[in-house]
DNA sequence: CTGGGGAGGGGGCCC
DNA sequence: GGGGCCCCCTCCCCA
């Protein structure tokens, strides 16, 4: 069981916004099927069941919030392989565990419904909805994050920090950042994109694509095979400049300087 | 302290 | 223009 899996940083640390009025809805929709806060067992094949997107949501501190992505479900997230399915416009499926012995369905439901705090309309996916309100709605209450046709900042604000972006397109990534729209149905955890939860369900699963050519390791992630890679050369990737000592990573680099190796540096 | 694995995030490119 | 993927990086933890 990997480490920082059990560990969640985000649980603690990272909030991801909702309103209240959204845990309200999200909780209404809870399917009562759903067992709530129960510790995944290994015997348990629901270990689905923290559902993540109620369960700590709920506990959190909560935002205003214009835009409304309402995690009905363990998820908004479309099918794993999302190559055949955009992700805004998967239907219901059934979400099933990624136990190892069990392959995680790919079948991640991501059921985006954005609702116009200004009025009551909603919408399918963001795009819409920020189309919406830059042309049709203008506010009336919270800050708008998103620019309205009255504003004459080039400028795509993110409500949730100070970050600021000048296309919209980015502004979306961004925000993914805070809503975690993609949630691993097996743990609840939640990611801010699809790719992010592909490699995390890989430690469900045990799914090691990324072979190493020199030895028999093979890696979840791709950088983590880079890294690894590292290791086999002689001459490594990171050096340091002052006693020109050479690492596999930056990071081992940086501990090496800060570790006081070479204070002249 | 060092080396390495596991995991996750952001930016940018490509389709 | 948007989503997916890749690269790079960072952090955490353990041996």
């Amino acid at each position: 069981m990997p480490r920082s899996f059990l560990v969640k940083k985000y649980f603690s640390s990272k909030k991801p916004y909702y309103r209240e009025s959204q845990l309200e809805s999200q909780t209404a929709f809870v399917p009562e099927s759903f067992p709530r806060a129960e510790l995944p067992t290994q015997n348990n094949s629901l270990a689905l069941t923290c559902y993540p997107t109620n369960s700590f949501f709920s506990s959190m501190d909560t935002m205003p919030a214009p835009l409304s992505p309402v995690s009905l479900s363990p998820s908004p997230l479309g099918p794993l392989d999302l190559s055949s399915s955009p992700s805004s416009s998967s239907s219901e499926e059934e979400e099933d565990g990624g136990r190892s012995s069990d392959p995680p369905s790919p079948d991640i439901i991501q059921q985006h419904i954005y609702h116009c705090l200004h009025c009551s309309k909603s919408y399918t996916s963001l795009s819409a909805l920020s189309h919406h309100q830059m042309s049709n709605c203008a506010p009336q209450q919270q800050t708008p994050s998103l620019p309205t046709k009255v504003s004459a900042r080039p400028a795509f604000h993110c409500k949730h920090c100070p970050k600021e972006y000048t296309s919209l397109g980015a502004l979306k990534m961004h925000i993914r950042s805070h809503t975690l729209p993609c949630v691993c149905p097996t743990c609840g955890k939640a990611f801010s994109r699809p790719w992010l939860l592909r490699g995390h369900i890989r430690t469900h699963t045990g799914e090691r694509p990324f072979a190493c050519q020199h030895c028999n390791r093979a890696f979840a992630d791709r950088s983590n095979l880079r890294a690894h890679l590292q290791t086999h050369s002689e001459v490594k990737k990171y050096q340091c400049g002052s006693c020109s000592r050479t690492f596999s990573r930056m990071s081992l680099l940086h501990k090496h300087t800060a570790s006081g190796c070479c204070p002249a540096s």
